[in-house]
RNA sequence: GGCUCGAUAGCUCAGUCGGUAGAGCAAAGGACUGAAAAUCCUUGUGUCGGCGGUUCGAUUCCGUCUCGAGCCA
């Protein structure tokens, strides 16, 4: 079975800085396990690792597509899961790392997407319905056609009942018939650590993350996407450009943009934690706000975690 | 120094014709299988500024003190 460290952990907490440490360790490539990291152009805003940082170090997943394309988690799952073989079969670790739980999750446990591919056509047909029957129909529909999914769904979430209206109506079978199908054993030998932090440190370090970014020239980033017409895209919805657009369109100042940016940041943290904690198997590591090295201990236990392959594995230590 | 208006949830404020209080925002918790940095759900105990008085009972009325804002000297 193929190795994998991955690691986790709320937006600003230090996962990039950690994963290019242990690479260092470990002769490890990078894989970034981050939604919107994938597009191009998008480098302040989403905290991508610079050039120096890589320090010569390998990164996929990262630039790999225009701001105006499409990106999911059935097509991030398929190319990670090449990389991992590939970096194996080089004798290497790779480090999963990133703060998209769905995605890692998916790629961990090969959620089957394979079958019920996104159909555009039906989910438009399906939002032009919710628009003029209103959700209570959509959903009773979902109700009778899946209640066990239907039940799992608050009648207010659209966008998951559409998407299990559109699964359905798509390939004929429900989304808790595929659920059935699924395995629920991973998919590697994998180790996660999970970095976290006190609240209050946290959220003080988001507020002065996205004063740094601002510094660095974010709006004048998301300026330029603006111009080329980037606005409606989905790459578009993500924190640190929604709410600068307004800003850009005239509609809100600039003060009220990063506090709702800075806002956005803190919630999106939470929402992580909520995620990881409940649905991860992870080795937790807290980093103190006296900024504490916790690099040496999660070596140890990575070691330990892989020794069985330990031996066969490319690593060096520092 | 005098007068007026304030002081209630982390913030901005509402309210109780006297029966210990509630909105918005912030925040906290949760859900999630091809948009996930998306989408959605739930959650309000706070010496009602301090101390006295009236009252069966005061956050509410009265007195006084403290702090803040404004006006007049």
């Amino acid at each position: 079975m193929n190795n994998v460290i991955v690691i986790v952990g709320p937006t600003a907490v230090g996962k990039t800085k950690l994963s290019i440490d242990l690479a260092k360790v470990f002769r490890s490539e990078i894989i970034s396990g981050d939604s919107m990291q994938v597009y191009q152009s998008m480098d302040i805003g989403t905290g991508k690792v610079t050039a120096t940082e890589k320090a010569g170090i390998p990164h996929y997943m990262i630039d790999i597509k225009r701001p105006d394309e499409p990106f999911s988690a059935a097509e991030y799952q398929v190319l990670v899961q090449t990389y991992i073989q590939e970096i194996n079969q080089k004798n290497h670790i790779p480090i999963l790392v990133g703060g998209s739980g769905l995605y890692i999750q998916s790629v961990l446990y090969d959620y089957d997407f394979s079958n019920r591919k996104r159909n555009i056509e039906i989910t438009k047909m399906l939002e032009k319905r919710l628009k003029e029957e209103g959700i209570d129909v959509l959903y009773e529909e979902l109700n009778h056609i899946d209640k066990e999914q239907a039940e799992k769904i608050h009648p207010n979430n659209y966008r998951r009942v559409i998407r299990a209206l559109e699964v359905y109506e798509s390939t004929g079978l429900t989304m808790s018939e595929y659920h059935k199908q699924q395995t629920t054993s991973p998919n590697y030998n994998h180790f996660i650590i999970g970095l976290e932090m006190d609240r209050k440190t946290l959220y003080n370090q988001i507020n002065n993350r996205v004063d740094s970014m601002i510094q660095q020239g974010l709006i004048h980033e998301v300026e330029h996407l603006y111009k080329q017409g980037y606005a409606d895209c989905q790459s578009m919805k993500a924190i640190g450009y929604k709410e600068i657009i307004p800003y850009l369109k005239g509609e809100i100042d600039l003060d009220t943009a990063i506090e709702t940016l800075k806002r956005n940041s803190r919630r999106y943290a939470k929402r992580q934690y909520t995620w990881f904690k409940n649905k991860m198997d992870i080795k937790w590591y807290t980093i103190s706000p006296e900024g504490n090295n916790p690099l040496p201990e999660i070596i140890q236990d990575v070691e330990q975690f892989f020794s069985e392959t330990y031996n066969k594995l490319c690593y060096k230590r520092s």
